[in-house]
DNA sequence: CTGGCAGCCAAACGTATGTTTGAAACGTAT
DNA sequence: ATACGTTTCAAACATACGTTTGGCTGCCAG
């Protein structure tokens, strides 16, 4: 990130920053100092501050959910089984490798996806929806081959319950990690939680669901 | 909230809209408006926003823990075993009912507890930790009762997952709400979505450990 | 009646933010 | 060398925010 374009130099310190702080709490002054362009630079070059958000979640979710849809080609092809394990080991360690260069950006990656998640408003989520529900929807129909025993309506929320999980957990894994260290004596870290939170999924995804049915149609 | 004092007309506003929009996104003009009372009133009798912040969650958590700490007091004196789905079952009867006449204050109570993790520079994380962690010590105890082959370390990872869960899914409800119901043609409630997250928390928590130690010391 | 005081109010203050502006610098094709 | 479109820059602009101020109420003890 040294010598790159005005551009690129904007989107690599707002993704850190955004990730960081949060949206609100980063101002262009602070990403274009950090970055060493001039303030103008981002309304030039993006349009606005919102518009600059969008960019850094686009040059994130496009090649991950390429890289996502073509996983999903070669598992189908090769025959490989729907299992609970599989399909979301895919995702994890896409999630992870997206980026091999740099091991801190998969947490950016959670980081902002938290970010855009509790983002109240929530233009961003109907963003992340429409662009990139399709994958999502694949993703979800390999699970449900994997765990034809939960309907679909119960594994939406179990895939949401997940999603929570994630982000959240690698979200806040700063201050979890103080939190962790001065319990346990111990530090964590992004790899290590996710091979502690893929049996944690899997195990929550293919539980039994309750006889009684909680009246699943208006 | 018709008539109260100034004060709480202020805590009822802002947790409201602290809830729907974030703290920073939520200025005390819209606060001080919204409730009627002058823009100076939150200064005079909270001295800060930040401190109405903290004004906000101390009025929501400190019934709360003290009921759990009943809670489990009755539990272990009247003999009920410890089982993940007793132990988590209560502190969902607990955060659903501590207000029985407001159904949606369950809903802005995940909500808040929400922005209060994404909260990236963490100060009001440090200060739930430290005025509310003896409670969610004793809930970790008694959940390890219940799965006694899952080691403390997994096991405190496990309940972050489970609360990346339930405060990912009840923060962002409203928006899964069009989702689910454009995709499912059905609307959740909250409770609707606790009683779902049950079984998945309590299927994740009690997964079975992989044999390889993940280099659990240093 | 009167003093004091806590609560309340409109107005202003200082600051930080996103955005816009107009000119300067740059690169490139003619 | 000249002209032109693109990019960069310092400066200003408008706005929104949290906070502070000084005076105005109403009430209750003396």
């Amino acid at each position: 990130m040294a010598q790159a374009g005005t551009v690129d130099r904007i989107l690599d310190t707002a993704e850190v920053l955004f990730a960081q702080r949060g949206f609100a709490e980063t101002s262009l002054r602070a990403i274009t100092s950090k970055a060493g362009v001039n303030l103008a630079a981002v309304n030039y070059h993006f349009g606005s501050k919102e518009a600059l958000i969008q960019a850094v979640f686009e040059r994130f979710l496009t090649p991950f959910s390429l890289a996502l849809d073509a996983k999903l080609d070669e598992m189908e092809a090769s025959g490989i089984p729907d299992t609970p394990e599989n399909v979301l080991g895919i995702v994890f360690r896409l999630a992870l490798g997206t980026h091999p260069d740099d091991p801190q950006r998969a947490a950016i990656f959670f980081r902002l996806s938290g970010q855009a998640y509790s983002q109240p408003q929530g233009h961003l989520r109907e963003y992340l929806h429409t662009h990139y529900g399709a994958v999502f929807a694949r993703l979800q129909l390999h699970l449900h081959q994997a765990v034809p025993g939960v309907p679909p309506m119960e594994l939406f929320w179990r895939v949401q319950f997940s999603l929570g999980a994630v982000i959240f957990t690698l979200s806040g894994m700063q201050s979890l990690q103080s939190i962790s260290k001065a319990d346990f004596n111990m530090d964590a870290s992004t790899a290590d939680i996710t091979k502690r939170l893929l049996p944690f999924l899997v195990g929550g995804i293919q539980a039994e669901v309750p006889d009684q049915p909680l009246h699943t149609d208006k």
